[in-house]
DNA sequence: TTGAAAGCGCTAACAC
DNA sequence: GTGTTAGCGCTTTCAA
């Protein structure tokens, strides 16, 4: 398992061939000011001839700083992995990074063992800051970080109290605009799918979903709340259930896109007419519906400014270690895309 | 940018505290045997009152390895990322990876720039070995990284004469096994919808066709090879293409099964039945057609296996640096499904 | 503007 | 078994 890197020249073999101290040529490859042009040009020759690569390790060793960024994603959203949400999301931290000299390490925790073994990692110095995303209620990955002094930057919160820093979107306003939405436009039967009530994002917009109908003076009945998690198969599923109970129904909140698309499935087959009889609207999670259903209304989160925000927060924290957590909520909009 | 972990114990205060030498606390991190086990005892006692977490950047420095490798996907592939090919492989790479102390980090090269800052990552000794997932023809990056005697592990290769080290599927013997399948349920007309021709695994489908049919004493019709990409629009509109020179097409070989799933549908739309007009194979690249056409018969790769080859290959290299370029070429095997 | 020197925290080789 | 020592290759003072 041991590797060696025979004849790698080292900084002071460019020193020396150069016919410089090895201050300089440090200067010199880290483009400090202060180095006058012609040694900084014998230098860079010198360098050049050698083929000399920095050492890394030495390098943050000596200075204490790796460049180097962690996203991690554990196992229960491994799947998200597939969607176009997280491919947006990563792009866009990528993105972000360009303009600094930072590097980004995407790592899947899948085990207790893989778990651990990421904390050593970043424990152990290996990345100057870690970003997480849609972390589950009960993880304590992110206390640990924090714990460790890490710079730590959440996708998502945990719960309402979430202190370690984060940026989220905001569920709750978006759910409230979308029945606001129906409501306006004469729906008056308004129901529920909403994600598994054991994620915070899900209950934020229950809870959108709720104020909403309270604002207008209508008093949400349960049985108009049909618990789901984000599957298309969920969706279809909690629909039918609906529509037994309130075949009345003339507007629907689906949690996800993805279970939006179940659901109009359901409505079809029990030929509902959509949007004439009934009209939904869904979170634009994965953007599923956009393949599937390119004209249903959404609720869309600013993905690009998502992962803009995280690594803003993170270089910050990187720059003032942990004097606060920071937390980012960003505005979601109504995609209105059909006449509901 | 900089980042002070202040008051992270040493090892050196470890051993201080544990009444004991540096060499010592060193062994008993490392798990080394030739330490009495009352002394491990107090060495690990004072780990943990400390707190201490080794600094990776030191060891790596003095023991020159990283425990790290890192897992590439070149910009082309980033849409990969959403199949379960893709998943599969990095599941089956962790599992692989799990035995060994080794870190899996993946990286996303989109752009030249992010290209030259992860060359620059792996060349100064941040991992100990690379991984790169279907390298397109073009590609120097395997090279570069071989020059730089770094482990290098391909997922597929980029020609016919590819030298760095590879663990590939034999798409020519699955293709010719599939095509053979045809022949031997009586299809006469075997038509095939071919991968992008500037990537080999896709040339090596069509020869493994070509091969089928000229063993059968058959000479394959260029006018009975279509052209396409990897998608399912790009395989309905291959299907129709051929349909209209060969209305008499009774099998086909799809260039993957997401190709295959856009077949089947042009041909349901110009009337025919599948399997009993037309037999359709694909191969299982992405498991798409295992979700919306269960029952079509593929050509399967053995992700397992190709994920535990390629880190195989990648200890063994470590072990023994670049004495010699390793290949591996998994058999395929027909997975029928119906009876076409 | 530049050189010299003092670490950064660890591993590994060598004594004891 | 265990302590000691010499680096690993760089950044960063501090003088010059």
């Amino acid at each position: 398992m041991g590797r060696r890197r025979p004849g790698t020249p080292t900084l002071e073999e460019v020193a020396a061939h150069a016919g410089v101290g090895r201050g300089t040529v440090s200067r010199v490859i880290n483009n400090e000011a202060g180095v006058k042009e012609s040694t900084r040009q014998a230098v860079q020759r010198a360098i050049e001839e050698l083929g000399y690569v920095p050492n890394l390790a030495a390098r943050s060793l000596a200075g204490r700083r790796t460049d180097a960024v962690a996203l991690v994603l554990t196992e229960p959203d491994w799947r998200q992995f597939a969607e176009p949400f997280f491919s947006e999301i990563v792009r866009s931290l990528g993105d972000a990074l360009a303009d600094t000299r930072m590097q980004l390490m995407l790592t899947l925790v899948r085990s207790d063992d893989e778990r651990r073994r990421f904390l050593e990692y970043a424990r152990g110095g290996r990345v100057d800051g870690v970003l997480l995303m849609s972390v589950h209620a009960g993880d304590r990955l992110p206390d640990m970080l924090a714990e460790a002094r890490l710079p730590t930057v959440m996708l998502g919160r945990r719960s309402g109290d979430e202190y370690v820093s984060y940026v989220d979107a905001d569920n709750v306003g978006g759910a409230r605009s979308a029945v606001s939405h129906l409501l306006s436009r004469g729906r008056t039967v308004i129901a529920t799918i909403t994600g598994p009530l054991d994620m915070y994002a899900a209950r934020c917009r229950l809870r959108g979903y709720q104020d909403a109908l309270a604002l207008a003076g209508l008093s949400g009945r349960q049985s108009l709340v049909a618990a789901s998690d984000f599957t298309e198969d969920g969706g279809r599923r909690a629909m039918a259930r609906l529509l037994e109970r309130h075949p009345e129904i003339d507007g629907v909140l689906a949690a996800s896109d993805t279970t939006a698309a179940g659901a109009l499935q359901a409505l079809r087959a029990a030929g509902r007419r959509v949007p004439e009889d009934v009209a939904v609207i869904g979170f634009d999670d994965f953007a599923l519906a956009q393949r599937t259903e390119p004209r249903l209304t959404t609720v869309r989160q600013p993905l690009e400014e998502m992962g803009r925000a995280m690594i803003r927060l993170l270089l910050e924290d990187m720059e003032e270690p942990s004097v606060a957590y920071r937390h980012v909520i960003l505005r979601t909009e109504l995609a209105v895309r059909e006449s509901a």
